[in-house]
RNA sequence: GCCCUCGUAGCUUAAUGGAUAAAGCAGCGGGCUUCUAUCCCGCUGAUGAGGGUUCGAUUCCUUCCGAGGGCACCA
């Protein structure tokens, strides 16, 4: 497996300098250079020179090591960057590399490291939504960046099936039959209308003694109460089991798939992993009894006391969501949780959580996303799954798609808040960036099935005379220089997790695409520069698919 | 009140403390006898306000203003 380019320039970097880990970025003017580093100024501050002359004397020596193998300038341009640019040997070789990769290029060596990736984990107490679904095609993505990457990723989905919100959906339900009075509270909304027709046929689940007259009972009988209360529950589980099935179709719809369905219930509280998680806090001494509850003594986050146990018996999500992150940790070397912006008070909790049992706490990646707002009309359409108005992510797929709304998702970085204009969405599809992407693949394979009538029995013939040196205009510089850059976008993503990244590496590829077709003819020139043109617009299409393949967005044929 | 995230061009967004702040949309002006003009080229235009740290700040610190979210024995 070869080197990226940059790594390349950062092993030169740092052999002439001593800089163990050079910042080399990509050049954003012809005038700055394919790559530049700003290493001189990092070295003149502890050296106390002028940044200038520092570039200077690492452009003269690192012009002088490399030969003109790699680069055909390297220059110091002030106030003291180093410009590097690359030959056009290293241009052609890298192509070559490239061509010859085909799929491969960029991929990584495999790794140890064992990754958990666990995204969207809805409560299935709702239909998923679209701030589950920007999670979930987060999650996704990445997973599959980080399984090319090299490293051994299992996608796993928390299902929080017990507990109180199961509880409460049971008790809308019941609400909804007209069984108890509704409370602020409940779930509302179409869907538990359509969940109250299906469970109030469930026989089985109405078998304990309470009948028709229960409305008026409650509250004088203790006996009837618990029972109700055991009937909100077994009403709960039977509704969360319909729904779950509602989001297992839902994803489906949204090409997501899991590895691994972790239950609340069964794999976690059943196992006794909660009782012996509260048993090794208090066998460390950490936990106080205090107005009949029990409390984590260890101040976290700072401030708050946390309650594990409540006085009613029952244990808090934090305890739960502790052990099950325990578990995890025995398995993985890492752990990558994605959380819409509204746990974020949970992240410092956790992350002190995990270390109270030894964990480091860098081991604990927590990726926080905002909210996804829906617009009509300029006004914002309120979301709410308690008050059941919103926007089920079905439903927006629906609307507008599945390719556009996975690539408007990923488009934006985690932190900002997504304004999703439907009718934008809908009326401006053909300026939609994900069409200029797919209309740039669309012109390759357009090209490669021309050139290859025309082409085709000259190529069988003269496959060895291809000179991917003839590319040597602007344009096929410029596409070279896109498609070198893929393998260090690979390695960067897998450092901070930005998967925006690869979309504007997408769409700046089909920027110089699209150039490059504008000025350059594959079809009508000279044999051998057409056979070299035809491999390079080969190369942009399998580095479009490939990019597509990593965020599930599907490959158009014709637009 | 406390905490978190955010504030960049008319709009939507980029920029591990580095160069003249980068794109798309909208607007204006050009470009198809030729591999799909759903495309290409050019022009116009911005860091919420004030301090501070730094050779250098959109980025770090601080005050203020504004938007969203979180502050339960909910999950």
């Amino acid at each position: 497996m070869s080197q990226s380019i940059r790594t390349r320039i950062q092993k030169i970097i740092s052999d002439v300098s001593g800089i163990e880990y050079p910042k080399v970025v990509f050049g954003e003017t012809d005038a700055q250079g394919d790559y530049a580093s700003p290493v001189a100024f990092e070295i003149s501050k502890r050296e106390h020179k002028a940044p200038l002359d520092v570039a200077n004397d690492l452009a003269e020596k690192i012009g002088k090591t490399d030969q003109g193998k790699l680069f055909s300038r390297v220059e110091a341009a002030p106030p003291g960057f180093i410009n590097f640019w690359l030959s056009e040997e290293a241009l052609k070789t890298e192509l070559a590399t490239l061509v010859k990769s085909g799929k491969t290029y960029g991929k990584g060596e495999k790794q140890k490291e064992k990754i958990q990736i666990e995204f969207i984990s809805a409560n299935p107490t709702g239909p998923l939504t679209m701030a589950n679904g920007r999670g979930g095609f987060l999650g996704a993505a990445l997973a599959n960046i980080l399984t090319f990457a090299g490293y051994k990723v299992t996608r796993e989905y928390y299902v929080n099936d017990a507990g109180n919100q199961v509880k409460v959906l049971g008790a809308s339900i019941l609400a909804e039959l007209g069984i108890i009075p509704a409370e602020e509270r409940f779930y509302k909304g179409a869907y538990i209308k359509d969940l109250a027709k299906v469970t109030g046929k469930q026989k089985k689940l109405f078998k304990t003694s309470i009948k028709g007259e229960l409305a008026n009972r409650i509250g004088t009988d203790a006996a009837m109460a618990e029972q109700l209360e055991v009937l909100k529950m077994d009403v709960g589980r039977y509704a969360a089991t319909l729904l779950l099935k509602e989001i297992k179709n839902s994803l489906r719809n949204a090409d997501i798939t899991f590895d691994v369905w972790t239950s609340e219930e069964k794999d976690i509280r059943k196992k006794g992993l909660v009782k012996k998680t509260l048993a090794d806090l208090q066998a460390k001494g950490l936990v106080v009894e205090r107005d009949g509850a029990l409390w984590l003594e260890k101040e976290i986050a700072g401030e708050k006391e946390r309650v594990l146990k409540k006085s009613d018996g029952t244990y808090t999500y934090y305890l739960v969501d502790l052990a099950y992150h325990r578990k995890s940790f025995e398995t993985y070397d890492k752990v990558i949780n994605l959380w819409g912006a509204d746990h974020h008070g949970n992240v410092q909790p956790m992350k002190e959580g995990v270390k109270l049992f030894g964990i480091d706490a860098e081991r604990l990646a927590i990726i926080m996303f905002q909210p996804v707002r829906l617009i009509e009309d300029g006004k914002e359409v309120k979301m709410s799954k308690r008050a059941g108005e919103f926007i089920a992510l079905d439903e927006l797929m629906k609307e507008v798609g599945l390719d556009v709304t996975k690539f408007f998702f990923l488009m934006f970085t985690p932190g900002n808040r997504i304004d999703f204009d439907l009718k934008l969405a809908k009326d401006d599809s053909s300026k939609n960036p994900v069409f200029y992407v797919q209309y740039a693949y669309v012109r390759t394979k357009s090209i490669l099935a021309k050139s290859k009538e025309a082409y085709g029995k000259w190529l069988r013939a003269n496959s060895q005379k291809v000179n991917l040196g003839l590319l040597n205009t602007k344009e096929d510089r410029k596409l070279i220089l896109e498609l070198a850059k893929f393998p260090d976008l690979i390695s960067d993503i897998t450092a901070d997790y930005e998967v925006s990244r690869l979309l504007r590496h997408l769409l700046s590829l089909a920027r110089a695409f699209h150039d490059f077709y504008e000025k350059e003819r594959v079809v009508g020139e000279k044999n051998d520069i057409a056979l070299a043109r035809r491999a390079l617009v080969g190369a942009v299409a399998v580095a479009i698919e490939q990019a597509f393949d990593l965020l599930g967005i599907q490959k158009r044929k014709k637009m």
